[in-house]
DNA sequence: GGATAATCGTTGCATTCGCTACGAAGTCAA
DNA sequence: TTGACTTCGTAGCGAATGCAACGATTATCC
């Protein structure tokens, strides 16, 4: 940074002096971007036909392949905050999605699971979803790679905790 | 409804079949999470001392490096809806950032403009923001190559014109 | 054992969001 | 000029969001 020039010049002619800086080269808003309009362009196809959000459709895939859990299982598990995942799943077990019981041993705990009609549901979006993941790397082609070496880095960093398991 | 195959096994002993899907490698979903949580750490660092939040962010960006500008000019600009950019223009104007004349010549448009102490703001801003960006560079290091060619491809389909004017 | 702290999940509240409709202003055509 | 149509920006309304506080249950410590 250099000095602010000579006062020379009135303030109502020479206003604050900013940085140059171009929105479109910035990482968070272009990862920002991106993210809506892959999010948006799957949404559409799952919302319009069952009537999901974005929250539900996460809730639903971790219940999809990991039978019975606890909201507190899938809070940072599929990166909903914890209010996220009950009101999805308050609004899941409305539409007899998924059930929900208690777990014995704790009772502070919920064990969520799908329903048939809940996994009935799931057997028809994932196979949706896997389509739309392969469009999308048809799109990337080459790029792929390293769109997604570059994704493991940020997704890396920061993480709340390393652990893989469950 | 079709018939549910055989029903040679018991329906609570094999519920639905669900393919194998993996929410941690599907791209839509690793970009929604690296994008909150580069977004967030950032507005960490300015909305706690500035209380704006990111469609303000946006439209000061905007207003940062094009003088006057109306509604309809940002807009797609910076990836926000009409009435996003409104609600934040108003936002913005209630806390005495920006500034709204009249278009003499189009008495529809607005313009959009940054008052001294929004520049003050701006040049607080910016500089935080390009720090913010070069440790984000940092932190991917080999990898930012590829991470942006990827984003550039994605950027630029679906994209609503490659006008890069203005 | 009993008080205290920590965890789980839910909900109240105010704000923000997304969609749509609206008034105001301009354009176009006859 | 007048009337239909388009464009600009805003606001109403219902739903969703984020935060923080709460009751319920369990763990911890003395």
């Amino acid at each position: 940074m250099h000095q602010p020039d000579v006062r020379s010049e009135p303030e109502d002619e020479q206003p604050t002096r900013l940085p140059a800086f171009d929105l479109d080269g910035f990482t968070p808003y272009r990862l920002a971007v991106a993210a809506k309009r892959t999010s948006e362009e799957l949404a559409r196809q799952y919302k319009a036909r069952f009537g999901i959000s974005i929250p539900e459709w996460r809730v639903l895939v971790h219940l999809a392949h990991s039978g019975n859990v606890s909201v507190r299982d899938i809070e940072a598990r599929v990166a909903l905050e914890k209010y996220e995942v009950s009101r999805a799943a308050k609004r899941l077990r409305e539409a007899g999605l998924i059930a929900r019981t208690e777990n014995e041993t704790d009772r502070r705990l919920v064990q969520l699971s799908l329903t048939e009609p809940g996994r009935r549901l799931m057997a028809e979006l994932l196979p949706l979803a896997q389509a739309y993941q392969a469009e999308i790397e048809a799109r990337l082609g080459a790029a792929l790679a390293g769109l997604e070496t570059g994704l493991d880095t940020l997704l890396k960093e920061t993480g709340p905790d390393p652990q893989a398991g469950t």
